[in-house]
RNA sequence: GGGCGGGUAGCUCAGUUGGGAGAGCGUCGGCCUUACAAGCCGGAUGUCGCAGGUUCAAGCCCUGUCCCGCCCACCA
């Protein structure tokens, strides 16, 4: 790091030797066994076949943030990283493989295959981690985790086998959503609704044995080749008289009972009787339990018509509905058709619609460790930030379904079942087993089926800690501090993270409960490879031409009318491709969107502007004031401030340092960013810089230069203390570059986070500095109207009476003089006689005159003056209309009241002022 | 159908014990003033979605209403 660093803030020059720099050093590895509180939070594992995105830069951000200002305040700080095995996701990326190799998981086995995927997860598996080094992640990467680890895998097996005992986990035959494409059961929270799409609703005719016939209306008329009964409602006096009669199946050779049902039929709707097909349907699957009917499963595991759907066996689920309809209007049986909107549940990966299904899997009995997750929430235990996303929460564990875990898939946690071949009993243990435990036979087979990937996420705040072991790190660091992620994962994750943590550990895995917002392109809509709106944030890091955005897209595996369009998007909304912003600024620009409640519309244009702000820090340090403090001694602690510029300057850090803390502990992090950029900006640079200058240009050894240095010094230091967590690199580079105290620890990381007591609250100087910068920015707005060039100075007249102001303008000559560039300041009373040719502007308590010979324009400065009294008046007017309403000075409060009246004097005075200038303006012509 | 969030400058968004409407970007004018033109100085810009109400006082609280986004439910 002791490189000769380039004049202008260049990122891609500091930030991989700075993440190197902290890494070799160990910065990131947390420390068990320390007295210090305990700060954790476990890193939301990303899937190993995924690419970072845009959510991940924004996760890792916050949470990096967090970290590391709870590190700096000297908390045991750990962040614990890892990644998701991803079941689903990752079985089809080898299998897609296979196929381009010619095979398949079947011709290769279960054994070869698995050793297959974690031959890709050990090549690919790791590229997501490394990018979140480029991040600036502050991961301890020495306890990084990962679900299939031995670890991690006794733990699942663990929490298997104490559910299994306790009877919360089942093996039952059930309807489940089977993906037919995925081939594999689901749970709910992976069944995806989409928008209703129009579809029909079919009436046909099932005509009753004894003559007659009972109307029934379908979305899914295929589904009568399953049908077990038709139900009414009890009360219905259309259909009274129907119930128990049987109806001829038309295509079968079976009949199917009329049935009483006051739950699932409702007279008002449809036709009123509805055909029950239990084996294909929730809701009629309820019902047929009530009524005991039997069930008749007519699809095969492909969603193609079985033998118990002939004569339609053999075709798709899809082709037999037209086929079914064709056949009953041949009979004579169609009834009519409406336009229905009908959304089907899709597959979340794979967007085929599911069907529900007969099956025998496992499940998990959520009753209890709902009510567990629920009530931890709705007593504080653990927080949601912001609250109102706990609906989201709530809403879903109340309703407590049943967890489907068993998935037909050989890439995860294979369930810790055995099933004995001569007795039939169920072995279920912690260890292999050699024989079943009930007759002692070794014909036992495991269960072939694996575990949901989110029955082992929901172990990851434990997990990875070591539980089910007292491990040092679990003892330490559980329950975790705060889980930070996105909203769209409450009920896959934050909820069965709260299940399982309060129903084995029993105790919350997390305090605060952080959800930020999603990511999506600048007009709101979702990233998608295939609209070619997705940004990477790398390439915003990086940098990347247009040219090369293109050869990136036309690489995705997509149909090529796809990669078209995704292309023209780019070509049209990114013309230039992305500037190269850096780390840096891409983090500060999500940590300032997390302010908002709403979905981000993400903008280059704004990570742009807080490059430009990693720039002025640069030359703050660098260009300014590293030539004014080299082989300077850093005094320790706050310096003793002189000047009025030192103590306001000094004033304010202890102000927004204390603001700061305030804001992270709030989790406000959009406001502690927009804080810290203006401060710096604003007042460091704009103000107190500006105002050393003269400083700096007199005399090196007067005690105001001397001071300032160290002011300067200290003021930057804090400055870049306060903003490292939002802008690591940066402010690490520039923070090696200033002088410091010997005692001072190696690395921005490890020196402590400012409070209040870095700086020095000072109001008075707070107001006296107020006073200047307005008379300061008055004298500026006369020189920018009469458009006088900076390079040349002016004379300046203050008219006051003010006896605080005259010492104010004298000890605080050198700062008027060289803000607001004047080369002949003098003070005078009131009253004292005017020049002629001058510029006027008021300001509290008096008048500044800026004679401006021959350059003047009367009409104009008439003008400008008018405006100023107009904008006066309104004043005037609001306040004395205030005061004269009665109700407002009886009722409203006396300093509001006091307030006012103020208001009205300053007004009063302002007009008078203005009124005297414009007279005096009159005069000269 | 139920619920949640949002509607503030051209754009993206801040704005809590209710008490002078703000920022960034953009825009306009002027500046190479020796850290920074990735900069500096200055200007303009608003029926705070609409309509009522409470209050001395409403962007903020209440009621109604419209629009946008999302969640849940329903969809035989």
């Amino acid at each position: 790091m002791k490189e000769p660093l380039p004049k202008a803030y260049d990122p891609k020059s500091i930030e991989q030797e700075t993440y190197r720099f902290w890494e070799e050093n160990g910065y990131f590895k947390a420390q068990t066994g320390s007295d210090k509180p305990p700060f954790c939070i476990v890193l939301p594992p990303p899937n190993i076949t995924g690419a970072l995105h845009m959510g991940h830069a924004l996760t890792a951000t916050v949470q990096d943030l967090l970290i590391r200002w709870r590190r700096m305040q000297g908390y045991t700080a750990l962040w614990l990283p890892g990644t998701d095995h991803a079941g689903i996701a990752t079985q089809m990326v080898v299998e897609r493989q296979l196929q381009t190799e010619g095979t398949n998981r079947h011709e290769l086995g279960r054994e070869k295959f698995l050793e297959r995927v974690w031959q890709w997860r050990e090549q690919y598996g790791g590229r997501i981690t490394e990018q979140h080094k480029r991040l600036g992640a502050s991961l301890d990467w020495s306890v990084e985790r990962f679900t299939m680890d031995d670890g991690l895998s006794r733990a699942v097996r663990e929490a298997f086998v104490r559910l299994y005992h306790e009877e919360k986990i089942v093996r039952d035959n059930r309807l489940i959503n089977w993906c037919v494409s995925c081939q594999t059961a689901l749970s709910d929270v992976e069944v995806d609704r989409d928008k209703p799409e129009m579809s029909e609703m079919w009436s046909f005719a099932y005509p009753l044995v004894e003559g007659g016939e009972i109307v029934v209306a379908t979305t899914r008329p295929e589904t009568m080749l399953g049908d077990t009964a038709v139900v009414v409602h009890p009360d219905d006096k259309r259909y009274r008289k129907l119930i128990g009669k049987q109806i001829q199946h038309p295509f079968q050779n079976r009949t199917i009972p009329v049935v009483a049902d006051e739950i699932l039929a409702d007279p008002e709707l449809g036709t009123g009787a509805v055909k029950v097909t239990p084996a294909h349907d929730p809701n009629d699957f309820e019902c047929g339990k009530r009524k005991e009917l039997e069930l008749i499963d007519i699809f095969d595991d492909n969603g193609v018509v079985n033998q118990n759907g002939a004569p339609f066996a053999g075709l798709d689920r899809f082709e037999a509905r037209r086929r079914v309809k064709q056949a009953l209007e041949e009979k004579g049986l169609f009834r009519g058709r409406k336009d229905h909107e009908y959304a089907p549940g899709r597959c979340l990966r794979c967007r085929t619609v599911v069907e529900p299904k007969l099956s025998l899997q496992w499940f998990v009995d959520t009753e209890e460790m709902s009510q567990l997750a629920i009530d931890a929430v709705k007593d504080g235990r653990t927080q949601f930030v912001p609250k109102h996303q706990e609906h989201r929460y709530f809403e879903w564990l109340e309703k407590k379904i049943p967890w489907c875990i068993s998935r037909q898939l050989w890439w995860g946690h294979r369930i810790p079942a055995w099933y004995c071949a001569d007795c039939g009993e169920i072995t279920v243990t912690r260890k292999d087993p050699q024989a079943c435990f009930n007759c002692g036979s070794f014909n036992i087979e495991q269960d072939p089926d694996v575990l949901d990937t989110w029955f082992s996420s929901a172990l990851w705040p434990f997990s990875t800690l070591g539980w089910p072991q007292e491990t040092a790190l679990f003892k330490t660091f559980y329950p975790t501090s705060v889980l930070e992620t996105g909203y769209d994962i409450i009920t896959f994750w934050v909820s069965r993270m709260m299940m399982m943590g309060l129903k084995l550990v029993g105790e919350i895995p997390f305090g605060h409960v952080l959800l930020h917002p999603m990511i999506r392109d600048q007009d709101g809509n979702k990233m998608s490879k295939s609209r070619g709106n997705v940004i990477d944030p790398l390439d915003v890091i990086e940098g990347i031409s247009l040219e090369d955005l293109l050869t990136k897209t036309r690489g995705y595996k997509l149909p090529d009318d796809e990669i078209e369009r995704a292309v023209e998007y780019q070509q049209q909304h990114y013309p230039k491709g992305f500037p190269t912003c850096g780390t840096d600024a891409l983090r500060f620009t999500l940590a300032a969107y997390t302010g908002q409640d709403q979905d981000i519309r993400f903008s280059v244009d704004r990570v742009e502007g807080y490059r430009k702000f990693c720039n002025k820090i640069w030359q703050a340090v660098l260009g300014f004031a590293m030539p004014h403090l080299t082989g300077l001694e850093a005094t320790p602690g706050v310096p003793e401030p002189v000047t009025l510029g030192d103590r306001w300057i000094l004033s304010r850090l202890a102000e927004v340092a204390d603001k700061v803390n305030a804001h992270l502990g709030d989790f406000k992090v959009g406001e502690a960013t927009s804080l810290l950029y203006h401060f710096f900006w604003d007042e460091l640079c704009s103000w107190y810089i500006e105002l050393l200058k003269p400083v700096f240009s007199g005399d090196q050894a007067s005690a105001a230069a001397k001071t300032g240095r160290q002011v300067l010094r200290h003021v930057l230091e804090v400055s870049l203390r306060l903003m490292h967590p939002l802008m690591p690199m940066v402010t690490e580079v520039l923070w090696q570059q200033l002088p410091k105290p010997a005692d001072a620890p190696p690395s921005i990381m490890l020196a402590a986070y400012p409070t209040a007591d870095d700086g020095l609250a000072d109001p008075a100087a707070q107001g006296r500095a107020a006073r200047l910068m307005e008379l300061i920015s008055a004298v500026r707005t006369v020189r920018a109207e009469y458009d006088v060039a900076p390079s040349k100075a002016v004379a300046l007249i203050v008219r006051s009476d003010d006896p605080a102001l005259e010492p104010l303008i004298e000890e605080n000559r050198e700062m008027i003089t060289a803000l607001a560039r004047v080369n002949d300041l003098t003070i005078d009373p009131a009253a004292a006689p005017r020049p002629n040719g001058c510029a006027t502007a008021v300001i509290d308590q008096a008048e500044l005159l800026v004679p401006l010979k021959g350059v003047i324009d009367v009409d104009a400065e008439k003008a400008r003056l008018a405006k100023e009294q107009e904008r006066a008046q309104k004043q005037f007017d609001l306040a004395e209309k205030k005061l004269n309403n009665e109700k407002f000075t009886s009722r409203a409060p006396e300093e509001v009241v006091q307030k006012e009246r103020t208001k009205l004097e300053e007004a009063r005075e302002l007009l008078g002022k203005v009124a005297s200038a414009l007279d005096r303006l009159n005069e000269v012509v």
